[in-house]
DNA sequence: TCGTCACATCAGCTCTGGTTGATGGATTTA
DNA sequence: TAAATCCATCAACCAGAGCTGATGTGACGA
């Protein structure tokens, strides 16, 4: 098995770090992470800077399993990265992920068009 | 129980219909709506056009009751509108849910410092 | 070196969401 | 009117996501 906590080594790539646009699929899975009300909560707890895991669960009142579960989902999807500082680890958002994940629905949205199609 | 297929009046209301800006619940009601590959098939199926349902449980592969299911959850959300035609119902996109979702994404990405760090 | 702390991970369980097949209402056509 | 078509809805089943408590791993300090 791979050590622990290898700092940013993932045990699988984050989606939304590959270059160009996003696939449906890569946008699907940012969609699915960020419908979850905790792990909303965690990105909003995010929004002023990085926090250790210690932090987040007192301020969110999430037992520490529960946390790292959901930190492990928006880490793997590439809406956060960590940091390792001695015991503690640091979890920051990565604004990009939001901005790709914004481009892909504007494509979306700029290919409905709107033509009434009669049906057989 | 009210009669079948009164239109435009759904069960509840629609959630992304309401005026202003999404609130955060709305929101990531309208993210798990986005977050099911049938459903997005679905919303692609749209984009050039209303569409019956038997249309497009054709050319989407699904089944009859499948397909009513999602399309169900799509307009419950307010990403679709209903018409009905005679014996036929028409389902269009609501491009305005879609605008809404993106600019809540962009206030959550604006309340993000934006201490970016280059992704690995 | 040993104990403690911070965090990840695991097994087992629960629960929500999606699927399937069947039923029924509404509308049109023969 | 009767049959056929389109669609919504329901109950039952199934799969996967999320929760809980416990255990494991690495870093630190005494």
């Amino acid at each position: 098995m791979a050590g622990l906590r290898t700092a940013t080594a993932a045990t699988a790539a984050p989606i939304a770090c590959a270059p160009g646009p996003l696939e449906a699929e890569e946008a699907r899975l940012l969609l699915r992470a960020l419908a979850d009300p905790i792990r909303l909560q965690v990105i909003e707890a995010l929004g002023n800077g990085e926090r250790c895991v210690c932090d987040l669960t007192g301020e969110l009142g999430l037992a520490q399993s529960k946390l790292s579960f959901h930190l492990k989902v928006l880490k793997e999807t590439g809406l956060l990265a960590d940091r390792q500082s001695g015991r503690w680890v640091y979890y920051r958002l990565q604004p990009e992920a939001l901005e790709r994940l914004r481009a892909w629905l504007a494509a979306l949205a700029a290919s409905c068009g709107g033509i009434a199609v009669p049906c057989p």
